[in-house]
DNA sequence: ATGAAAGCGCTAACAG
DNA sequence: CTGTTAGCGCTTTCAT
């Protein structure tokens, strides 16, 4: 067995209770007396149960983190960097991390995590477009809760979010310092908020310099994958103006973006640049090397932990709202417009 | 607060001991009185709580998954399928997946994973290549390991393991029926023993079918990322035979051979035919679509859930050696030999 | 500043 | 088959 607080108390000849305070790091303890408790507790390598304390605080020490089963095969490199920004940054805090899905089409009696069902975690982090339904099931139970690269109108809560806006502006500044006039936007789900934001970021900035957007915008497509990329890109050619560049809504839309300029040989970034957003392994990956808006992924994570650790500490849910901005990467997929 | 045993002992007018028997699916309580104890436990809506559980059992529920950050970071999407894989399974056995990583330089009195020492797993699975002292101190504690897609001579260990032999074997077999004969082999850091197995894999093929090898193999590169194949197919024209096809020893370094061809004009399946491993992501996302190896990552990850769990229950450290065979998926990237 | 004692919610002998 | 009882290892009043 290992040593327990026991043990320790034994070792310092002081009581259990000195022992506590001292493994929660409580003030009132006298300097000479911490020093002999520390020095048992390197001695015998002494940890606290987790279970044990969990008991007698009614304290877990983990952090929930959930999100949509078809969002993390689908967006996996993406929301995986989050993730591991949540466990790096959780292990400061000496929190773990647990991590699990539900499905898009979430039934609140089939689907609930165990571990809000079991009382077995002190927050929840959400990440992406999450069923309405789940948020209102961890208020309800009184959890502190952080939205990350999610917002909905109709829920008040803590959030970390990408400055979606400010990361088209940037994409669409760049083409048009480079010549570019005529440039588009493909991309689906305008239901997601950060997908819909990014159209907004790009219609705004080509307006600003009095660019038009008309039959420049393809977002019927119901998902962001590499096909729904592929298909929009097919319709802007059948059914768009002519355009010199492509603001794709992610990485993925913009490789199947690729595909189909490849199919009907135009040159990257010759004849058409192209610049994707979130900055995922696949821009090194495809030929050429994609420019791209980078999002600070493990630090979204990162910070959710930290305002969930915040909530949980404090007992006072406040609610913040925290934007992270978005880079310019500028690789080969973009160039000079054509004749300019 | 939620529900205890004590409010489901009162409320179906039991102990509280056979609330407990019931919870935990023991046999000997009859069948009516155990009728009356579910109700109870649905009507309430009462949950263990794992805490009170563990400290009074033991026995955590967890189960630690311990990859190397650099694995996780450069492999990503193939060690976040595994890792899904033991998520969903773990689920089904009602227990939780602790991920962690450990540096690939590791030192054991900084980089010990918490839940070792906070003793807050039942067992550990390791994922890909690993520091061997990590699993001698896992040995030493006595925990049940599974490893995943790594074994070493000197560590006797349950392991859940890809058939690289058979899959390259595939591979080889593919290309030759295709015409061709003069194929090369390229990727790095044969320390990995299955990149060697791959390796070895082509090498027997190859020879089994009376074909050289010699100048056709480049593994000299320290690692398997996009560079890496890059490099590796510079130096395949440099310094190498003649070639119509190539093996890549794994996805990645796929995607960074093409980048090589494309820079010299070679045409992807017409002048040279290309073949990864693994079945990423990216497969899809490259043009053209990657022929490749498939590994049935979320089977990896469920199985080795399987064996830790037997490990854990059986008290007997049995010592199961799994071989996971690997599956031919043609796309675009390989084709006819030129001139055949 | 430190110690004594109660108890968190459950499991696990042991009795009956 | 069911109930009684004693902890598991820690935190947390409450005294002193």
């Amino acid at each position: 067995m290992s040593p327990t607080i026991k043990d320790v108390a034994k070792k310092a000849s002081v009581s259990l209770s000195t022992v506590s305070l001292v493994i929660n790091g409580k003030s009132n303890v006298r300097d000479e007396t911490r020093k002999k408790v520390e020095a048992a507790i390197s001695d015998l390598g002494f940890h606290p149960r987790r279970a044990a304390r969990g008991l007698a605080s009614n304290k877990t020490n983990n952090i929930g983190f959930i999100l949509t089963e078809d969002h993390f095969s689908r967006a996996e490199p993406f929301y995986t960097k989050i993730f591991l920004g949540t466990e790096f940054e959780a292990r400061k805090y000496n929190y773990y991390i647990l991590l699990t899905t539900v499905p898009k089409k979430f039934n609140e009696n089939l689907h609930l995590p165990r571990f809000l069902l079991e009382r077995n975690v002190d927050g929840v982090i959400l990440a992406g477009k999450v069923p309405t339904k789940l948020i209102d099931i961890i208020q309800k139970a009184n959890l502190p809760l952080i939205l990350i690269d999610y917002s909905t109108p109709t829920h008040k809560t803590s959030k970390v979010l990408i400055d979606n806006h400010q990361g088209t502006s940037l994409a669409v500044e760049h083409l048009i310092q480079n010549g570019h006039s005529k440039i588009a936007f493909i991309g689906g789900e305008i239901s997601h908020p950060s997908i819909c934001e990014r159209l907004r970021g790009y219609e705004e900035t080509m307006h600003k310099s009095n660019l038009s957007t008309s039959n420049l915008i393809f977002c019927n497509e119901p998902n962001t994958d590499v096909n729904n990329g592929y298909e929009a890109t097919c319709s802007l050619f059948k059914k768009g103006s002519p355009f010199t560049a492509i603001v794709a809504s992610n990485d993925t839309v913009a490789t199947g973006a690729m595909r189909c300029l490849r199919e009907k040989n135009i040159n990257i970034p010759q004849d058409v640049s192209i610049i994707g957003f979130d900055d995922i392994e696949v821009c090194l990956q495809v030929e050429p090397r994609l420019s791209t808006i980078k999002v600070f992924k493990e630090e979204l994570g990162a910070i959710a932990v930290r305002r969930a650790i915040d909530g949980i500490e404090s007992k006072t849910l406040l609610l913040e709202k925290t934007i992270i901005p978005a880079e310019l990467v500028i690789r080969e997929s973009t160039g000079r417009a054509p004749n300019s």
